[in-house]
DNA sequence: CAAGAATCATTTTTT
DNA sequence: ATGATTCTTG
């Protein structure tokens, strides 16, 4: 794997000799001349421009010369590498400001992709602010999902769907597979559905079509049959006018490939492309952009083009990975992959920000952008604006241990701040117990609970922390988890919609058919199946004709019929009734509401307020229709913002994210990095964990602080853990070792027996114990065998010359941090209480604001009273 | 059809 | 160990 060399492009002496495009003739001269000349004098509208350009407009103050640069450089492609707190968003944004201002583009011309619908809420956000009102006109400014799920509904009978096709998501993709699996007599205990499901995904991923998918992969799954099986769920997919994830980009490239004419028509509205983000992108986003990205050409006849993108011609290969397509050269198509002339596109990225791999994220594309995008321009932010020099430092020195980076070194003007602190512990509840501790500190100290967070690798990580806040009574809030699209209840309610909407929607009908319970089993799901296969007809037509006929025995069918003409009437409602009203109907005929205001369990009262935000969020869209087109795109639940509170969440939850004070626990190998991604990736995957803790780091402000415990409990099991190789690659100037406070500190002052600890002592005082000799030990071993990649940085370790320890001294006085109300407790003994974690329980013992609850579920806690309430 | 028993896996997560 | 999911039994 060469590693592309961190040079700027050599220009191309060619370059500005491609016209294709006659048409397009306007914009090349400037082509020629931006890696000359910098500063390019704008062509449309350039009067007024011209006035401006000797201070340069007002939107351009304040940048930095390389902020200036990226933003400035409008023609060609242009790489940004743009390391953590560089100002990426500002670039982005100011770019398409830039763009418009100087009347390059229209805004619909402007073609600017991301990830997630946060970054793409954020980039509108900023735009707004920076342009004033005029964003609404930019109607290509979204996630690569949104914007190839436009193109395809426009186009959707080319690729054999209509265009109010469902976009399926990850629970219908596996029941689909299921019923699948079952037709083919697949034991599905063996060849799990979610299996090939992700199988599937990682096809698409790479922008595989089943005829593409390299033999030996498909017949890895069900002795062969992957690749059948792939093939008739696309089938069906078009039987139900859905299309997955995947398919958005997949059908999209698909259709773009067969149908030039319709590519050419895109080609030429977007005079500029911007994408964030570009390390995360995979195979098929890639494909996607670059055939966006090349000039339209008129002089490509189809059949030409056709070859070109090898879709038929030649399978298989028309789909290789970027860096094959790259080396334009070796490859044996007789040249008519010569790299293409490309557009104005601009992609933004750091490739020490690049986690994703393990779902289908090639870092390559960005290391080796400057091939596939011939004459590009590469610029560096390299100057970062958020963290203090300690922490920087020890990032950037982590990050550097890895090879396949194009390489940055971040620097900043700010101070050096505090050291980055690394502490070690006994096991994970000490290490829970000394970050709660900590964080009280912080917030006697006058911190904002919002701007501290704890990152961690795994989110099972995260109990023990949640358990800990309860006990202090410490608002935290958790983020990342399941999606608010993902709970059940709100995917029920969009079945029931979807089912009146679109009545060949399969997966939906059935989804609800016996939810609340109707008496609708298995037994008369099949049935419909059988039916519905033989006449092929959809699933709820099937119901409406065996309702006729006396198969099912009498209670079966009756309810059978009901729901039929429950749904027949709500069809007749939709056109005469407000849509979020007709969702209001629906659920509370349907007995849907009704089934969780019966529900008793915890979190019933929850689902219901979910049901009501649903509703709510239905008002942003015009019809039915078009909330379920959107929906399953677009919905991610808003952070419940509000009251202040640490956030907990999972290093890849947090990239993008940035808080004053950080808390980075559970770095131990096997841990962080994770033993798992070792084994499956090998080098490539310990630089995606060791990238992974960059991140981590970046977050922090102004406090960085990690942890790591010597005892953990693996999968019930207590064991021995080593800390992570990540520690002895940090900087020893920038960090400092700490003892943990939630450990020997105290004296035996907790309530926890001293005996546990007798060797906290010994641990604290040097890392002589048995745990640390070892990790020494097996560290020499892993070296000697040289698998892996020595290069531990022995001298620079901060453990190098550490023999006497710091014992910080720990005030525990002042005030609680759950504040005592002052009062008496509003709770006296017995009362029935109710929590939104543990659920109902009664008062046990009060002690101040603190309670002692019976749960009934999970047993005798000690809870802050706040917490809960009487019932 | 529903409740208890057995089984199972258990990183990371967007769309 | 745990919690979720699937299977078996009443």
């Amino acid at each position: 794997m060469a590693l592309i060399p961190a040079k700027k492009a050599s220009p191309s002496p060619h370059h500005g000799a491609i016209v294709g495009a006659k048409r397009f003739a306007m914009t090349e001269p400037s082509k020629l001349s931006h890696q000359a000349v910098p500063e390019h004098q704008p062509q449309a509208g350039g009067i007024a421009a011209r006035a401006r350009a000797a201070a340069g407009p007002q939107y351009l103050a304040g940048l930095n010369p390389e902020q200036r640069e990226a933003v400035e450089t409008l023609d060609g492609p242009v790489l940004v590498l743009a390391g953590a707190g560089t100002g990426k968003t500002r670039v982005l944004t100011t770019r398409i400001a830039h763009i418009l201002s100087q009347g390059r583009a229209r805004p619909h011309e402007i073609l600017s992709v991301t990830f997630t619908n946060k970054a793409a809420r954020e980039m509108k956000l900023r735009l707004g602010q920076m342009l004033g009102q005029a964003v609404e006109g930019m109607p290509w400014l979204g996630t690569f999902h949104s914007i190839a799920g436009r193109i395809l509904r426009i186009h959707a009978e080319l690729v054999q769907l209509k265009s109010n096709f469902t976009v399926l998501d990850v629970d219908d993709q596996v029941r689909l597979l299921k019923q699948l699996l079952q037709a083919e007599n697949i034991d599905d205990k063996r060849w799990p559905a979610r299996m090939l499901a992700g199988l599937i995904d990682s096809w698409k991923n790479r922008g595989l079509t089943p005829s593409q998918v390299p033999a030996g992969e498909a017949a890895s799954f069900a002795n062969g049959k992957g690749g059948k099986l792939y093939a008739s769920y696309q089938e069906r997919l078009k039987i139900l006018n859905a299309a997955d994830f995947g398919d958005l980009l997949l059908e999209n490239i698909r259709l773009f490939r067969e149908n030039p004419d319709v590519l050419r028509q895109y080609q030429n509205r977007f005079k500029f492309i911007l994408v964030d983000e570009y390390q995360d992108t995979n195979v098929a986003q890639y494909l996607w952009l670059r055939l966006l990205a090349q000039a339209p050409s008129h002089t490509s006849t189809s059949p030409r083009l056709r070859g070109e993108v090898g879709l038929h011609s030649n399978p298989g290969e028309g789909l290789s990975p970027p860096g094959l397509l790259a080396e334009a050269a070796p490859l044996p198509a007789s040249g008519e992959r010569e790299k293409v002339p490309s557009k104005n596109i601009c992609c933004v990225g750091d490739d020490d920000q690049s986690i994703y791999g393990w779902r289908g994220a090639e870092v390559d594309n960005i290391l080796r952008f400057e091939h596939d995008f011939p004459g590009a321009k590469v610029i560096r932010l390299e100057r970062n604006y958020r963290s203090t020099g300690h922490i920087l430092a020890a990032a950037s020195h982590l990050i550097a241990h890895n090879e396949d980076r194009l390489g940055k070194t971040l620097r900043t003007e700010d101070e050096d701040g505090e050291k980055v602190t690394v502490t070690g512990s006994w096991d994970s509840e000490e290490e829970a117990r000394g970050i709660g501790e900590e964080i009280e500190d912080l917030q006697r100290a006058g911190e904002n609970l919002n701007e501290i967070a704890i990152l961690v690798r795994a989110s099972f990580q995260m109990r023990e922390f949640e358990d800990r806040f309860v006990t202090l009574g410490l608002p935290y809030r958790v983020i990342g988890g399941p999606r608010f699209y993902e709970r059940a209840e709100i995917r029920d309610a969009l079945a029931y919609l979807r089912t009146i909407n679109s009545p060949a929607d399969d997966l939906a009908f059935e989804r609800i058919i016996n939810v609340p319970k109707r008496g609708l089993g298995d037994a008369t799901v099949q049935l419909l199946h059988d039916h519905a296969r033989k006449r092929r007809i959809p699933l709820f037509e099937a119901a409406r004709a065996v309702v006729e006929t006396d198969e099912l025995k009498p209670k079966a069918r009756g309810s059978l019929r009901d729901l039929v003409l429950q749904f027949d009437r709500w069809r007749a409602q939709r056109d005469v009734t407000a849509h979020t009203e007709l969702a209001e109907i629906v659920l509370d005929e349907s007995g849907y509401t009704e089934m969780w205001q019966k529900d008793r369990s915890a979190d019933a009262a929850g689902r219901l307020d979910n049901l009501k935000e649903l509703i709510r969020s239905m008002e942003e869209f015009e019809n039915l229709q078009g909330f379920l087109e959107h929906i399953s795109l677009v919905m991610d639940r808003d952070g419940e913002a509000g009251e202040e509170a640490v956030s907990l969440m999972t290093l890849h939850s947090a990239k993008g994210l940035e808080f004053d004070n950080v808390f980075l626990p559970g770095w131990e190998e096997g841990l962080f990095p994770s033993q798992r991604t070792l084994d499956e990736q090998g080098r490539a995957g310990l630089e995606e964990e060791r990238r992974l803790a960059h991140v981590g780091l970046t977050r922090a402000r102004r406090r960085a602080k990690i942890y790591f415990a010597t005892n953990r409990r693996i999968h019930g099991t207590w064991s021995t853990t080593i800390p992570s190789r990540f520690l002895d690659e940090l900087p020893a100037h920038n960090v400092e070792i700490t003892e943990s406070k939630g450990g020997s500190g105290w004296g035996g002052a907790g309530g926890y027996g001293p005996s546990r600890f007798d060797n906290v002592e010994a641990f604290g005082s040097s890392y002589t114990t048995p745990g640390w000799q070892r990790a020494q030990a097996n560290r020499a071993r892993n070296q000697n065998r040289g698998g892996s990649r020595g290069g531990f940085d022995e001298q620079q370790s901060p453990f190098g010359g550490f023999g006497r320890n710091k014992r910080a001294p720990v005030v525990i006085e002042g005030e609680l941090v759950a504040k005592s109300t002052g009062t008496v407790s509003e709770f006296s003994l017995d009362d029935r209480v109710f929590h939104q974690k543990f659920g109902y329980g009664h008062v046990v013992k009060i002690d101040g604001n603190k309670l002692t609850i019976a749960f009934e579920k999970a047993g005798e806690k000690k809870v802050v009273d706040s917490f809960v309430e009487r019932v």
